[in-house]
DNA sequence: TCATTAAATTGTT
DNA sequence: AACAATTTAATGA
């Protein structure tokens, strides 16, 4: 099996529309902007391809252009278990990247999708120089403190219906998440790889949910009505 | 642009 | 896990 990902051997110089995508691009004075955007890189990841693996040494801080992807770990028995999907729009990896150590999850992609990686140097280079970019980077691991709180409430929650709607929410994060809008592409095949549970019974709660008016289930994916239900709301 | 076909996704058992 | 129904994507005239 082969070690090597999509940013090592196909990655290519981001397009303009790639950059004005990018979050945290508009918060960098001009000449951080180039320096940033020259050491960005992009590449299209077939599906089911490693972003990066659990042990490799940190090369890059990563974002979510277009695709979905999965955050694991494969436990000792073999088992893989799955923390979270990264939308469009996402980053992720700051973590790791800030101390320089190893990967501690493996990234993969759900469907074909499309990466950036912003190479560690310039992403140290950014901290040591940008207050706009330190500003995001905080923004974002307080954000992520949360996801991970709410992330334990998921686990403890019995009934399918709520987990899948909590995990829905978590995937609208505005925060987090800026690209995915109020339509997020995910089939509920892909949807029941996050959650944990089969196709059929996901496709049951998307039911539930759409029958409360929190979502809308559409072909290919789905559109929120009501992200505040999303999260608080009662689905059994 | 339209019609046909293949592939993907959904809803149900 | 299997099936039919539906939707989208791809193809070529």
């Amino acid at each position: 099996m082969s070690t090597a990902t999509p940013l090592h051997q196909r990655r290519r110089p981001p397009t303009a529309a790639e950059l004005g995508a990018i979050p945290w691009m508009a918060l960098l004075a001009p000449a951080e902007r180039e320096r940033a955007a020259s050491d960005l890189r992009v590449a299209d990841a077939g599906p089911g391809e490693f972003i990066c693996r659990v042990g490799r040494p940190v090369t890059y801080w990563f974002g979510v252009v277009d695709g979905l992807l999965k955050m694991s770990t494969d436990n000792a028995q073999g088992r893989t278990m799955t923390f979270t999907g990264i939308p469009p729009g996402g980053w992720f990896g700051e973590g790791t990247a800030l101390k320089r150590e190893s990967y501690r999850y493996n990234i993969q992609t759900l469907r074909s999708s499309r990466v950036a990686g912003l190479h560690v140097d310039a992403f140290h280079w950014l901290l040591d120089h940008s207050i706009g970019f330190n500003r995001f980077v905080m923004n974002q691991l307080n954000e992520r403190l949360g996801q991970f709180i709410a992330a334990r409430e998921i686990d403890r929650l019995g009934e399918p219906n709520q987990r899948v709607a909590r995990s829905l929410a978590a995937l609208f994060n505005p925060v987090l998440y800026p690209g995915v809008g109020q339509v997020l592409r995910i089939t509920q095949q892909e949807l029941a790889y996050l959650v944990g549970l089969s196709r059929q019974r996901v496709n049951e709660a998307l039911s539930a949910l759409a029958a409360q008016g929190a979502i809308r289930v559409e072909y290919g994916g789905l559109r929120v009505l009501d992200l505040q239900a999303l999260r608080t709301g009662d689905f059994r």
